[in-house]
DNA sequence: ACCTGAACACCGTTCAAGT
DNA sequence: ACCTGAACACCGTTCAAGT
C-alpha cells in the first residue's frame, strides 16, 4: 500500500495531470477544438490558469495527451478478424470511428508525428504485416503507407465534420452544399468533378475509406507475387 | 536602428486581393504559419489592418487564397508521363514536392476540403482514372482514396518539417531523434516499432510515398483485370 | 510541493471616421 | 469606393506571491 498521508480532499479532488486530460477531452468533445483553452479549463477545475502549467508543459503537450488517451483506448479495445488482413481493416476502421467521435484528435494526430499516439497505431498495424510476409526493407514504407493513409482520410473526414459544425449545418447539408457548387462548374475545364458531384451527395465515408484501406490491402497482396 | 525611407515610394500600386496574396504567400514562406498575421502583413503592405479586410472576408479565406495560388501553379505545370498510371504517379509526386516546399499549404488544404484548391488536383486525377477505365460507379470512391492518400501524406510530411523547425533541428536530426525514442521502446509492447525504427532513420519520404501510390494503383489495375 | 491570479505580449476582427 | 488605426474581446504563457 502506497500513497497519501493526509487522506482527506481539499476541494473534491486535488488537480492532477489525469485530470486535467479528462476535462480537457470533455471540453474538446462539447466545444470543439477552439472550446479548449486555459481559461474554460481552469474555470471547469475551479482553478487559475497558472495551476495548469504545473502539470501540463503547454498547450501542445496537453493536446497530444488528449489525443494519446482516446488512441490508446481504441488500441486496446479487442478487436475481431480472423486474418491479418481483417485485423489491418478493423483496427483501420476502429481509427476511423474514433477520429470521427472525435474530431480534434484528428488534427492532434497530425501534429504530433512520430508520438506515441501514432506510435501504437503504427505497431499494431505492422505486426499484421509481419505476418503477412511483407519483408523487412519494405516494412517502413507498407506501414508508413498505410498510416499515412488511415491518418490522412481521418483527419480530412474530421475537417469535414468541423467545417460542417462552424457554418451550422449537418454533415448530409453541407455535403449537398459542396455537390451542388461541384455540378455548377464549368463543363469544359472540370468535366470529372461534376461527373462525380452526384456520388459525393450520397457517399458513405466509411465505406469509401474501406475501399482506399482494400485497394492498398491489394496492392501488398499482389506484390507478394499472388 | 533606423527607419530607412526608401527610395521607393511603397503605395505606388494600390492594394489588392492579389497584392495581398502575394505578400501572405512571401510571409507564409518565409516564417511560416505562424508568420501570417494581419499586423506583420498590413506592415509589409504599407496600410492598417482594417483595410485588408475590404479585399478579403477573413483569414481564412486569405489562407485558402494563398494555397490555391500555389495548387493552381502546380496544376497547370505541365507533367511529363505517357500512360495514365505515370501521369497519376506524376501529379501526385508534384504535389508532394509542392507541400513540400510550402507546408502551409498542406494543413490549408485540410480546412478547406471541398473548396477549389482540391478540386483541381480531383479533377487532374480524376481524368486518369477514366482513361484507366475504372467503372462510373467506383469513381468516387477511387480518386477520394488517392486524394486523400496524397493530402495525407503531404499534410503528415509538412507537420514533420514544422515541428523539426520549432525545435530548430533540420530534418534529419528530428527524424534521427525520433527514431532513437522509437528504439527505445518497451521490446514486449513494441517488436515492430521498434525493428522498423533504422528505417525510419535513413529513409525517403519521397520514395515512400510514391510506394503507397503504387500500391494503390496496382490495386486499381487488379480490381480491372479480374 | 502545489496553487493563485494579475500581468504580458500577443491575436483576429470591427467600426467610426476619414479620403 | 477604399483606407485608417484605435478599440474590443479574446488568446497562451509567465511569475511573484501565497499555502
Amino acid at each position: 500500500m502506497v500513497k497519501k498521508a493526509r487522506g482527506t480532499q481539499r476541494r473534491e479532488e486535488s488537480l492532477s495531470r489525469d485530470r486535467i486530460i479528462e476535462a480537457s477531452i470533455a471540453l474538446l468533445d462539447s466545444s470543439g477544438e477552439s472550446g479548449l483553452t486555459f481559461r474554460a479549463l481552469s474555470e471547469r477545475l475551479a482553478t487559475g490558469p497558472g495551476a495548469i502549467y504545473w502539470h501540463v508543459a503547454n498547450k501542445s503537450d496537453l493536446m497530444t495527451a488528449a489525443c494519446d488517451t482516446i488512441v490508446a483506448r481504441t488500441m486496446n479495445a479487442p478487436v475481431d478478424g480472423a486474418t491479418p488482413k481483417a485485423i489491418i481493416r478493423a483496427v483501420a476502421l476502429a481509427m476511423f470511428d474514433a477520429i470521427d467521435a472525435h474530431p480534434w484528435v484528428g488534427s492532434a494526430l497530425t501534429r504530433a508525428p512520430g508520438q506515441l499516439p501514432t506510435v501504437r497505431v503504427l505497431e499494431r498495424i505492422g505486426q499484421q504485416l509481419c505476418s503477412l510476409g511483407v519483408p523487412d526493407e519494405e516494412q517502413w514504407a507498407t506501414v508508413s503507407a498505410l498510416l499515412n493513409y488511415i491518418l490522412g482520410v481521418g483527419g480530412q473526414n474530421a475537417a469535414n465534420t468541423h467545417i460542417a459544425q462552424e457554418q451550422d449545418l449537418d454533415r448530409s447539408n453541407f455535403l449537398g452544399e459542396v455537390s451542388t457548387a461541384w455540378s455548377q462548374l464549368d463543363p469544359d475545364e472540370y468535366p470529372f468533378t461534376r461527373g462525380v458531384a452526384g456520388q459525393l451527395r450520397v457517399h458513405d465515408d466509411r465505406v469509401d475509406f474501406l475501399v482506399g484501406i482494400d485497394l492498398m490491402l491489394s496492392g501488398i497482396e499482389s506484390s507478394r507475387g499472388r
